[in-house]
Formats: C-alpha cells, sequence, structure tokens
DNA sequence: GGAACTCAACTACCCAGGTAGTACTACCTG
DNA sequence: CAGGTAGTACTACCTGGGTAGTTGAGTTCC
C-alpha cells in the first residue's frame, strides 16, 4: 500500500529475493544476499523494518519471527521507477527513451528484432483495442 | 569529471537551466527556478557548491561574483542514469525495458509509429556498419 | 563616510538509504 | 537450571539530497 514506490539499490535487492521466494524470515533474506554483499543480518532487519514501514513489504509474526512479503509487485516498482525517470529525463516523452536507447545503449541486433517484434505486436493491440471499444 | 554522474531532482532542474542558458550567475539560475519551485537563493547557492564538489558543474570566479557551467553534458547524465535503472530493473536487458514502456506506459499512437520509423533506420544503420567494416 | 544592497561562506537541519553494534528475549540443549 | 543461540528492538552513525538562516565582505549610492 504505497503508491509509487521507489527503492534504493539495498530495498530492490531485497525485494527480488522476496519476490523469487516470496515470504521470508530475515535470516533467509541474508542468507539469499550473503554472497553478493555479505551485509550483516542486523543491517537486512533494519532495512525490512524500513521497507515495511514505507509499505513496500508485509510482516506477519510466526512464533518469534518475522516473516516478510512483498506489499508492493515488481511491476508496480518497475513503472513507477520508469516513469519518475521518463519525466525527469526524457520530459515524459517514452519515445524520447527508447531513441535515446537506441543511440547511446548498445542493443544488439537480436534485441533489436526482438523489440521491433514487440512493437508490431504492440500496434496491432492497440489497432484493435480501437476497434472493439474503449478500454 | 566524474563518471556516471547522478544527479537529484533539484540538481537535474539546475542542469536543465545551465545546459540552456550556458553559464550562470546563482540568481540567473535561482530566477529561472524561481516560477516552478520558489526555493530561496541561498537553497540554489548551496546546491551549486555541492554540485562543483562532485564535478557536475564548474566555477569560475568573476568580479565577486561565481559563474556556473556545466561540467557534464545532458547526455552523460541520460546515459549513466538510464543505464543505471536498466541493470538495476532489468538486469542490464534494454529489450526490457522497451518490453515495459510498450506495457506499462502508455504510448500513444503516433509515438509508437515515430518509434518505428527510429528502429528501423538504427536497424539500417547497423546492417551499413557490418556491411562496412567493424566498428 | 555611512546606509543599503548583493553575494558568497558557513552552519544547521531534515529526510532517506545504508550499515551495523548492542541489548534484550525466548527458546533449546546439556 | 545454566548457558548458548536465534532473532527482534533499539540506537547510532555516515552519506547525499534538499532547504534555508545568518554572517561577513565588498559595492554602490546618497
Amino acid at each position: 500500500m504505497s503508491n509509487d514506490p521507489k527503492l534504493g539499490e539495498l530495498q530492490h535487492a531485497i525485494m527480488r529475493v522476496l519476490w523469487e521466494q516470496g515470504e521470508c524470515s530475515v535470516s533467509d533474506v541474508h542468507l539469499a544476499l550473503l554472497d553478493e554483499r555479505g551485509l550483516a543480518p542486523t543491517t537486512i532487519a533494519t532495512m525490512l523494518v524500513k521497507m515495511e514501514k514505507k509499505g513496500v513489504v508485509q510482516r506477519r509474526t510466526e512464533g518469534r519471527q518475522f516473516r516478510y512479503s512483498p506489499a508492493v509487485t515488481e511491476s508496480e516498482v518497475q513503472r513507477s521507477m520508469v516513469s519518475e525517470l521518463t519525466s525527469r529525463l526524457f520530459d515524459g516523452n517514452a519515445a524520447a527513451l527508447v531513441s535515446h536507447l537506441l543511440q547511446e545503449q548498445a542493443i544488439d541486433r537480436k534485441e533489436l528484432q526482438a523489440i521491433q517484434r514487440l512493437i508490431a505486436e504492440h500496434a496491432e493491440q492497440s489497432a484493435k483495442k480501437k476497434r472493439g471499444g474503449s478500454r
């Protein structure tokens, strides 16, 4: 229950664990991130408390442990963060962002074709929708 | 001289002024942002000092004033921030970002066509490059 | 020369992300 | 029961973005 969920680096890593594994205890998360980060368990716990306060995760008491689960979906986070970036950097113009990706970020041929296919499908979809009636 | 320049909201707004107007005094920037933000001039000044320390703007003394100019280009900022977002949210897969944009962000038909055109051109470019010789 | 004004410098504060130590509690095990 | 262990709670600290007041130096104008 947090509109426009924005996450920091660590928070995002934690969410990724939660999204993949579902409900987790602090030590589950800690274990999952131990290799790539090597953080203290308390750091994870503190972060989870902050995240719960912010509303991006939910907490449930089970025995003497807490079990955390995501309260926002990955899509929601993506949407909110992408749209913020788009408006900040490209004045809200998504096409400009795509254009930037094409020029500046190396996108290989295969990806390019995949994107073209996506767009073609999308164009069809929205044409269909238009014929069919509005939203 | 700051690789991977990342900017906060205000900092970005300030940079936009600097990019548009070129070298500016504190009060030039303040004036430019007064309407949309109504911040104290000292706030702008403080921010500019922090930005200079970070290396995203340059400073030059003229008389008793400072004149600030951008030390990073808009493209650099876009590249660095987009690529960070892409790796954070989409595991570095730019095509996934595009796909997300198509599904989640409302992109109207005109933009869609513009994007298609861009991709077509880009595909041609890179095909040409391939024929011509590598990089 | 003194008053008003313009700037920069310094300082302070708030917030959120990130990091972690310490303290407390409850549970398990010899 | 005593002691170790697991797990949360509390607290603290650092960083960077954002906001601004106060101070002090130099400029201008009467």
